[in-house]
DNA sequence: TCGATATTTCGCTAATTGTCTATTCATGAA
DNA sequence: TTCATGAATAGACAATTAGCGAAATATCGA
């Protein structure tokens, strides 16, 4: 869960994973969006995948990366309902009086 | 939103912000809660002032942190919506095929 | 095998972050 | 005003992070 924020905490990577929305994208392709080196991006893609928040599979000369959902939305979930924040569901938003300790 | 993921990124903070769940809490009452000094927490603190994820009152010779929920659900919702996670409400999550470009 | 292409790994630097102790500031009480 | 207390600020430090260019690795096609 660490890992998910802190892969989170750059902009870049979360554009990264906006971008990946809409379908598996190349590294290069990935990267071509982005005004930083290659290199750079690569290690943003590592942050991703350690994060577990990517796939990336080979294609050829090419490696694919794929947004995995659901890792995202396990700890973005966790989180939420740690804080109180009942964000899923539909349940009536109990922002005030958490019944337990 | 960049300030709000960057102060979720440390396990302090988000710490912070479960214990500030239960309710308003004087800076010193959260500090002994964590094994860092004083300034440390109050470093942190800060941070999440500057997210505006809490609201800091002076109370006589305290200082009392109140989460502020709702800055906190705008972030991870429209994050949440931005990559496709559809968290909230009763929608049936369009995982695939996005609309818009 | 050779060359081109796609991506990662390897040093490296600069900026940022988390932590500390010491100090300062603000408040309330004597 | 002086003292004690709760909290923030200042300054220093080590660790981490984002960034780069150069080199290494992997794959494909000729």
């Amino acid at each position: 869960m660490n890992r998910v924020f802190k892969a989170l905490a750059d902009p870049t990577r979360r554009q990264v994973l906006q971008l990946l929305r809409r379908g598996p994208m190349s590294a290069g392709e990935l990267a071509a969006h982005f005004p930083v080196s290659k290199p750079t991006m690569s290690a943003h893609f590592a942050i991703l995948r350690e994060a577990n928040l990517v796939d990336a599979t080979r294609d050829g000369k090419s490696i694919i990366y794929r947004l995995k959902l659901s890792v995202l939305e396990d700890a973005l979930l966790a989180f939420s309902g740690a804080v109180g924040l009942n964000i899923a569901s539909d349940s009536p938003s109990p922002t005030k009086e958490p019944s337990h300790d």
